[in-house]
DNA sequence: GCAACACTGTACAACGTTGTAGCCCCTCGG
DNA sequence: CCGAGGGGCTACAACGTTGTACAGTGTTGC
């Protein structure tokens, strides 16, 4: 079964070296030798066995993925983006899900199954800015999605804080002045929750509209029964609103359906915008107005900082911070009514 | 940077197969040797190079899960679950799309990529009956999602037919007789359109339901936008029908989609079922009805087999064909008008 | 007091591959 | 005719780990 280069070597007549020259395309072997061995290679099925090419050279042309969920829509259209990218380059895509458990996240980092890939890109939930040290890994580490300061890593990520900025000033210029929020992380200042509700503060400041913490509606989770349960909070509340800005799509489409069930239309009473652009967005009833972050640029970007630093280890290239570009995206559930 | 068992062996004064028999918890050492090499770890910040390990013991800890595409809701919420039971078993999960595409389906199978994994999860779109021989892989391989027959691998399965056939049964019993389908694969046979396709016929007939061709949509992918096509394509033909079966439910939310855009209501003009349960039929409006096709039990199952044939791998138990329960979701789609 | 036996540790080989050094032979310039 | 140079190939070592064989040291049983 297990055909090595000892049995090629054996049944072509040469040596386990030339059998290795000739996979590896080395030029200078004559036609004749190059031919047998690769009667022989054919005949005996051979394979190479990558975990000893990998041990030998140093490189498994592997990377790791680390995401929260991909069950998820976010994370697994990323994760579509980053394997179809990796692959472009020869490599192939170990998937870790995290849970966003910071003390997961922390772990992974140390974890030594990590050995077994060259590099990894990790899209961090739970980890703040005291988790720094954490960071600084003895492999090539590319970050995404949050954005975290003076970090010793790569980092490509989207630009939350404009994004959600002109998401809401999306809907001011739709005429609205109450703008819900859900998904909200108390407290939080660094994490895509925290960034993207500064950039809806900045929207609101911009206008002179005041902020009004009785239209946030917090949510840990960013799931869509999560959306459509802070919907319900915050329509019990009876505070009036006439938009909502759900800090990704998963919970909007949780909210408009809890809107909807509380027979407030979209876009008529409420209009809905969220974030991240997943393709579902495009299919729903009504169509989802939302911010594309510029997904696909970030995992190819990521894929290919990371290719650089796999191969430049000692690189002095101070860690970059790569930002996407973003646009908002007009669809019925914030038409003008 | 590469700390190996050389150097932890060196400062803790023992031999390199010391440290080895301390990492792997051989029981006959002392304490104090113990804590020595411990120290050395610790104080080195030493982990086991894990290809290297692979090397020696011929088993990488890693699997390969192959599905058509990440981005569709039913594979990413599969691959959510094989990666959490693969991670319950101590394995790491690599992933590669095929794009649902024969050719690189086949080439899959052959890749050396695979030599980096003990074995392979597939979830295959595109092979057929004619493809049998490809499968018999020189390692261990469980087949998800199609039924094939004589196959030389195991095979975890849901009852394509049984609950295609329930779910027309379904809106049978909601009193609908002009039952159309979307997303056939025209001629196919074992496919899951294929398979699906017949379960709605064999409802059909058990209730003595003239099949028509007239209400029968294909549509080669399953994509919300080519359900909607296909819906659309369907209203146009100006056939007249009071049910959908749609054969996935990313089709369904598609069909829905057309459907209303249309001015039909749902399920008032007409009822609609889809074929999956992912996460988001429950949470449209109006929530889809579905299938249940047994997921998680599939994913756990599918670890279990494999991890079992990787234990024993001469094992001269035959194939087996591991079918899931499965069972009707009623939600809004489908309620009595 | 001596054989038998567990306990504790070591040395060496091996997993399958690739890098390095070197050998042989041929060609070519001088 | 000889040395230099390079094409074509081989032998050997090494990547970091674990299995096997074995060598000491006590400890036990008789």
């Amino acid at each position: 079964m297990a055909v090595t280069l000892h049995d090629v070597a054996r049944l072509a007549g040469v040596s386990i070296k030339t059998v290795s020259n000739v996979i590896n395309d080395y030029p200078h072997i004559r036609p004749a030798t190059r031919e047998k061995v690769e009667l022989a290679i054919t005949e005996l099925g051979y394979t190479p066995n990558l975990t000893a090419r990998s041990l030998r050279s140093g490189r498994t042309g592997a990377i790791a993925l680390a995401v929260p969920d991909l069950a998820l829509a976010y994370f697994a259209e990323l994760a579509a983006a980053v394997i179809a990218a990796a692959e472009a380059s020869g490599l192939v895509v170990l998937v870790e899900q995290t849970g966003a458990d910071p003390e997961r996240e922390r772990e992974l980092l140390r974890s030594p199954r990590l050995k077994m890939t060259d590099g990894l890109i990790f899209s961090p939930l739970g980890l703040g800015q005291e988790d720094i040290a954490a960071l600084e890994v003895p492999y090539p580490l590319v970050l995404l999605g949050e954005r975290m300061f003076d970090g010793p890593s790569d980092h490509v990520t989207m630009q939350n804080v404009e994004a959600a900025r002109a998401a809401t000033e999306h809907l001011i210029a739709a005429g609205r002045r109450r703008i819900a929020v859900i998904g909200s992380h108390e407290g939080e200042v660094i994490g895509s929750a925290g960034l993207r509700l500064r950039g809806y503060r900045e929207a609101l400041e911009a206008h002179g509209i005041a902020y009004d913490e009785s239209i946030i509606g917090p949510s840990m989770a960013w799931h869509r029964e999560s959306g459509a349960r802070a919907m319900r909070e915050l329509l019990a509340r009876g505070v009036g609103f006439d938009a909502v800005f759900a800090l990704n799509d998963t919970l909007a489409l949780g909210a408009m359906r809890a809107l909807l069930e509380a027979g407030r239309r979209v876009p008529d009473d409420v209009a809905v915008i969220g974030f991240d652009n997943i393709d579902e967005a495009q299919y729903t009833v009504p169509s989802l107005s939302t911010v594309d972050p510029g997904r696909a640029w970030i995992a190819e970007t990521a894929v290919a900082t990371l290719l650089e630093r796999i191969a430049h280890p000692q690189s002095d290239v101070p860690p970059r911070l790569l930002l996407a570009d973003f646009s908002v995206v007009a669809r019925e559930s914030t038409h003008a009514a």
